[in-house]
DNA sequence: ATGAGTGCAAAGGCTTTGCATTAGG
DNA sequence: CCTAATGCAAAGCCTTTGCACTCAT
């Protein structure tokens, strides 16, 4: 796989599962039918998905099993729990299968888009964090861009 | 006030309580003693401040009352509500006092510093950012970015 | 006096937890 | 069979709101 080729970093939608399956397996953990269905959704999103929407997609499953199972899947390196500006939390699948990305969040109606920059300038910015976060006596593990401004519909 | 360095970006220390009192003017404010010991906690922090600890600070004031002030003041652009990884929300003041600048997490502990960047690299950043929005049928305003990581004393 | 600000307590809303039931290995 | 997972409902926790009182202009 090119490393210096963002979308390419991203697993294939028909492999998704099966790398979830293995995630799971090295933590303990069971695949099942809704841990199935979550990443389904999840998957089928280019954009990471709060609860509400997880629960009107994976219709028949409870809301506490929801919110237990992606507490799973985020400890199983599978989900990644997205800090946005509205009240409830997201979710959206790991680096690992989504690749690197960034959001855009819009300040008037919350909506959420995913986005890539050039590779250059992620790779400048990483080198300046790391320097930057040493300087202040932290070990950097990754960084957090996020863009926020007005989408089209609200503009 | 030289544009390319971030720290003279900053309001004085004693300069930011007139600061603040004239924010608050313009929406038709007061600058109450609650208020004024709100900032003067934040003010004397390097980093973003928890409601508890704002409480702590800042003895005999309702929690219902800091809440309040603190939306107060977010509305008249004074502070800002930082979002971080903890389930509790944070509390700075605005960058037009602070100067721009980004924040570090600790993964583990939570605990959260103030950093700054090379300007050029915020710039070249912010270019590349404006566009990527641009092509999503976004208008930036501004950029958010943190670095997570581990702490000296948690490692 | 007169409206904003404050305290206290109750209510809200997202998230977590307890417990009995069901399903997977 | 036996442990993990699920549903449902209750409890938690941060935050917001209602209401009466106080303060500043």
């Amino acid at each position: 796989m090119a490393s210096h080729d963002h979308i390419s970093d991203s697993v294939a939608a028909d492999d998704v599962a099966h790398h979830v399956a293995t995630k799971l397996a090295e933590v303990g953990q069971r695949f099942t039918a809704g841990r199935r269905d979550i990443v389904a959704a999840l998957s089928g999103a280019d954009r990471p998905l709060s609860i509400p929407e997880i629960l009107s997609i994976t219709k028949g499953l409870a809301q506490s099993s929801v919110y237990r199972n992606l507490a799973v899947l985020e400890n199983a390196g599978v989900v990644i729990r997205v800090i946005t500006t509205d009240e409830w939390a997201r979710y959206e699948l790991s680096e690992s299968i989504m690749g690197h990305h960034h959001h855009m969040v819009c300040s008037a109606c919350g909506a959420v888009a995913d986005v890539r920059i050039p590779d250059s300038i992620e790779h400048e910015l990483d080198a300046a964090l790391v320097l930057v976060a040493k300087r202040a006596g932290f070990t950097m593990a990754h960084h957090r861009l996020d863009v926020v401004g007005v989408c089209s519909t609200c503009r």
